[in-house]
DNA sequence: CCTTGAACCTGGGCGC
DNA sequence: TGCGCCCAGGTTCAAG
């Protein structure tokens, strides 16, 4: 499901029920997600104190009072939501039918915090997405961490760091663009979004957007902000709620309705002066959404 | 290095 | 109504 923007909405919304509650219980309830869960991992939660509700890239990092931090990723398919003490639904973040049990919660979460007593759900149908306990002050040299590339929102993402990162790379921009260890966060949806914002063809290898002496092309010049905008515009939408994630309340996640180009394939390019058709094609076995007419750069 | 394909899973949508 | 096929927001690994 997520990328970066869905994550950052996922955190802030359980970060009111989450940070300086104590977990109370954990119903971990098979062994395994993409990964077996790690030793005892109810009995490590169980007692602590939830210090800080974190996000690295499309990690969300729960830093607990005992010198671990809870790590979860969310996978394709993951979601949390929140239940109150009387079984309904908190506003806020859900995916699920609200009050509705599912084969596909598989942990949940018994808080005691400022917010009252609260239960947080986490589902995930196709359980791609994993968590585990690391220690605090090892989490940057964790092998999920250690190579992680810039966050897109901030000063670290810059066109002279792309162009060093680009420069005589081989690989599609589009490739390039999901590369974790260049810019951490980025998915499918949000590189299509940027490339076409910038009017950068997904194909365009991606050092020829650097110079030969190492220094940013104009065209990378204009796909740092359309990366930095497409993302921050997507957190303040609420992120993008699709398919079985669609959105209960309507409060959360309407960055969908916004979409240029991504699954919009037949359909009219939205920039003003084009009369191109969106595309899709395959590059890395996923698909690729552009305006082949205006995405020449 | 780079690319492709497959793997991990379940479920929704579509054509017949 | 059912079946089979394709597709899906991610990551990782093997093989060419």
């Amino acid at each position: 499901m997520p990328e970066l923007p869905e994550v950052e909405t996922v955190r802030r919304g359980l970060a009111p029920v989450m940070e300086g509650a104590r977990i109370l219980a954990v119903d971990q309830r098979r062994p395994n997600l993409r990964f077996a869960f790690p030793e005892d991992f109810s009995g490590r939660l169980e007692g602590a104190t939830i210090v800080r509700l974190g996000r690295r890239a499309k990690y969300l990092l729960a830093e607990l009072d005992t010198g671990e931090t809870l790590v979860c990723h969310l996978g394709m398919s993951g979601s949390f939501r929140i239940e109150a003490r009387d079984g309904t639904d908190l506003p806020g973040v859900f995916h699920m039918p609200r009050g509705k049990e599912s084969v596909h919660d598989h942990v949940i979460f018994e808080l005691d915090g400022p917010a009252g007593h609260a239960r947080v759900l986490y589902n995930d149908p196709r359980r791609f997405g994993y968590m585990d306990l690391i220690a605090t002050d090892l989490i940057d040299r964790h092998p999920w961490f250690s190579a992680l590339g810039v966050e897109p929102v901030g000063n670290e993402l810059s066109a002279p760091y792309l162009a060093e990162r680009f420069r005589n790379k081989k690989a599609p921009l589009k490739a390039a663009l999901l590369d974790q260890s260049i810019i951490a966060g980025l998915g499918n949806i949000y590189v299509c979004e940027a490339m076409w914002r910038s009017r950068l063809a997904p194909k365009r290898l991606a050092g020829e957007l650097v110079t030969k002496a190492g220094a940013p092309r104009e065209k990378l010049d204009r796909l740092v902000p359309a990366i930095r905008d497409v993302i921050a515009e997507a957190i303040e939408a609420g992120g993008s709620s699709l398919r079985d994630h669609i959105q209960t309340d309507g409060t959360l996640g309407y960055f969908q309705h916004r979409f240029s180009v991504y699954d919009r394939e037949g359909e009219a390019c939205k920039r003003a002066e084009c009369d191109g058709t969106v595309t899709r094609i395959v590059q890395s076995g996923r698909s690729t959404f552009y305006c082949p007419r205006c995405q020449t750069g």
